[in-house]
DNA sequence: CGACCCCTTGATTAGCCTCAACAACCGTGG
DNA sequence: CCACGGTTGTTGAGGCTAATCAAGGGGTCG
């Protein structure tokens, strides 16, 4: 390895000062590996830790009453994951591997020194976990108040959006290893409507598909439908304080 | 007034140092008071600042492409708003008076010395903000995967306990100053089915109406069938740094 | 008093779910 | 090598939930 995913990450917003690069590797010091459909952490667990994911796709959800699953995001390499056990003892909600992964775990106890000593990293921390914020609730707009159709290519808009941060701007052909029925859990639709949806898009011209592979057609007239707007382009990181 | 109405939310939590004190003091110098209905802030306005609530409830929510309204949730006295400036030059939300309101608006640049002066503050304030992006992923598996008349029930439940919070823990008459409408925008639902679906509450027990107020009758019914955990309850504040 | 907002109720429609059947693909074991 | 069970994707038919459309009532404020 040599680097770290987290630093790697952060270091798309601030120049990273050497001693704030040596904290970040001191978070990485571990490495787990999980098998595709691993329950890494169980809802209501107790959890001290925090993950850094390295390699492979997650996702987080809840399990309800009624037997049904509600995908709160996925998790890609550089994401920190599971920060909800930060404010609860309990983890509020389930990490699950979407395909075979490498995790970097960590205790809580180790951001509250970074808290402490790098306050820069600290404040751009907080900064990306309220963009994750706000992301969910771009999702819980689109849940609530678009069609089918919309859910459906605005979870594509996102991925895609993301994908990109790490792997390129210039990408149009995406490795999407989920299942129609993880997209359904995430959109709030069940895996029959997101199939016709999907057959839709394609049908439409909006995007191709061979497999797993789906390539961005015409992604103008995809993000109008989703009510897409990109959050992680236009971060702003204008009021950190200075790194110490 | 007297004292910040920060430093007495975070009180909740922590038991805070003089200096401490002072810091949260400095970031509450104004005072702003809205009419029912104003909008304070504006999507896609840029915005500079934070409010900490002293009186009224706001919520905040966007507006879509097809003329619907998403309340992303309602703010209540002691809240902090519009955090998501924080990450954006442009506001992600609108943010708009329920009742009317008073305000205490500061600058991000001062949360900025917050973060490099006191680190406590700091992560209780993320930890914080963690505990109300799980509320809202709360709302997202709700309006997602549960019936209208579950998420009514959930939002009424929310709503309680985040009452109880400021003012007492016995309450089980509530002053909710909501219009079906806004009910409706918040669960993803038109008003006329809030409607129906209140009067269900109604008719089975669970809740008795007056106007305004809204009595709980059977709040264990309510719970169950929202699918309901009150994750105020049990924040955990361990891994918190030592103050400086 | 009238205008407006909000609540309420009924009738109809549409979007998504449910149930069902089958095809394609995979890894596994015989 | 093939047989197999399991998972995922695909498509069709019918049903149910919540939206839409519509009309009227009560309260409040100017």
């Amino acid at each position: 390895m040599g680097g770290s995913c987290l630093a790697e990450r952060l270091a798309h917003y601030v120049a990273l000062t050497p001693p704030e690069q040596d904290a970040l590797v001191q978070l990485e010091e571990q490495e787990r590996s999980f098998k595709r459909g691993a329950m890494i952490r169980r809802e209501h667990d107790g959890a001290r830790e925090l993950f850094i994911v390295q390699k492979g796709w997650l996702h987080s959800s809840v399990l309800l009453g009624n037997g049904s699953r509600q995908i709160m995001r996925f998790h890609f390499p550089g994401d920190l994951v599971g920060v909800s056990s930060l404010a609860f003892g309990q983890s509020s909600d389930s990490i699950v591997a979407v395909t075979d992964v490498t995790l970097c775990p960590f205790d809580k106890d180790k951001l509250a020194l970074l808290f402490q000593e790098h306050p820069r990293l600290a404040a751009l921390i907080f900064t990306l976990s309220v963009a994750e914020r706000v992301s969910l609730a771009d999702r819980l707009a689109s849940i609530g108040r678009t069609s089918a159709r919309a859910r459906v290519a605005s979870l594509l808009c996102e991925i895609f959006a993301r994908l990109r941060i790490m792997g390129g701007a210039g990408l149009d052909e995406f490795h999407v290893p989920l299942t129609q029925e993880e997209i359904g859990d995430a959109t709030g639709l069940t895996a029959v409507h997101v199939n016709r949806m999907m057959r839709g898009l394609v049908d439409d011209g909006l995007i191709g598909r061979n497999g797993n592979m789906i390539k961005v057609m015409n992604e103008a007239r995809l993000a109008e439908g989703a009510n897409f707007t990109d959050r992680y382009a236009e971060i702003d990181i204008g009021w950190l304080p200075q790194p110490r």
